[in-house]
DNA sequence: GTCTATACGCCGATAGAC
DNA sequence: GTCTATCGGCGTATAGAC
């Protein structure tokens, strides 16, 4: 092998993570491997030593993005209301709102994930089951827990529809503030 | 002229309807001018009779499916609280996951909206701002109505990620149940 | 594992006949 | 307004050299 041991995994990771970025900022139906690959460094033709198509890459990056999602909000262990609530806050964030690269993958990608095939829905329900699970526990209430994430996806996805920052900006503040409510109000029953 | 005075018009409604179908269904993005044209019984060519562009039929569908989501929502005139309720049941509701191409365009094409250029999004700025005015003045709460917009929309791009049908309904479900809870709280208030 | 070269189809868009 | 024909580009994917 004229390449070293950990060169393919290395090169495996570097394309996992440029693509995700860019999967999540243009959509992934928008790339193409070429450009992908060039975004490495590398040809398209070498795409294929590392995924057997297309369809592949974005099943691993569905594995990967969501895995990620999850230790950032989920958290590892035992985990506390005020922990989630410092999550809530940096997820309805501006920050987020405007770079969908570096942010959650469910608001940048849920509706090609819900038309992918049926093994990265699975894929994708195990991740998203794992991190309300997480949240249920905290609060206490398995529909608050769904409910609150459905409503942080979807402050997302209406934010970045939006065309000026005042009301993206009041979008995310009225999430917050609805759900600090439901918060309290889950908390004295 | 060969045609009629009409014709024009009624072609260009059975390609603006059967495309926002399709676009709903399947992305636009995936969606090929010849296809689109096909589907309607035209070649590839005629498209250009009616739209500049691909970029000038995404900007007519949107404005063209956030008005019917304003009317469907939002209604015209005055409104009470028990209308706004039974859209909200018909809006969490499976056949809504299930038929996206006769739902919503909100989550169905948020991403591909949020990617669009200015023009676009100021477009669904507008339609989406008429909406929350509505619900808020219904519900006496500007935040509220963002809060609860955003979790509808989100209910669904979350239930659409999930492989199987009865977690999809959990989500529909909790959602509904954590709304109908905040809208109770909301009027004792 | 990565390269160049290439196959082959679909893409958006245009030209010109009717 | 719609058609057929066509352009040029980019899409995924493969073949074979190194």
């Amino acid at each position: 092998m004229r390449y070293s041991a950990g060169h393919k995994l290395e090169t495996k990771e570097k394309l996992l993570q440029s693509s995700s970025l860019s999967a999540k900022k243009t959509g992934f139906s928008s790339m193409g491997v070429d450009g992908l690959m060039k975004a490495i460094g590398l040809s398209g033709a070498a795409f294929y030593s590392h995924f057997s198509s297309k369809d592949d890459l974005f099943a691993a990056i569905v594995e990967r993005e969501l895995c990620q999602s999850l230790e950032r909000l989920g958290g590892q262990g035992k985990q506390d209301r005020e922990r989630l609530e410092r999550c809530l806050k940096l997820y309805l964030n501006m920050a987020h709102v405007e770079q969908p690269e570096l942010g959650c993958a469910l608001p940048a990608l849920g509706a090609e994930i819900a038309r992918s095939d049926i093994v990265v829905r699975e894929q994708a329900e195990l991740w998203i089951c794992k991190l309300q699970e997480s949240w249920a526990q905290i609060l206490e209430s398995d529909s608050l827990a769904w409910a609150i994430l459905s409503q942080c996806v979807g402050a997302l996805v209406v934010a970045r529809m939006l065309a000026s920052p005042k009301i993206q900006q009041r979008v995310l503040n009225s999430c917050h503030e609805e759900i600090g409510q439901q918060l309290a109000a889950s908390r004295v029953q």
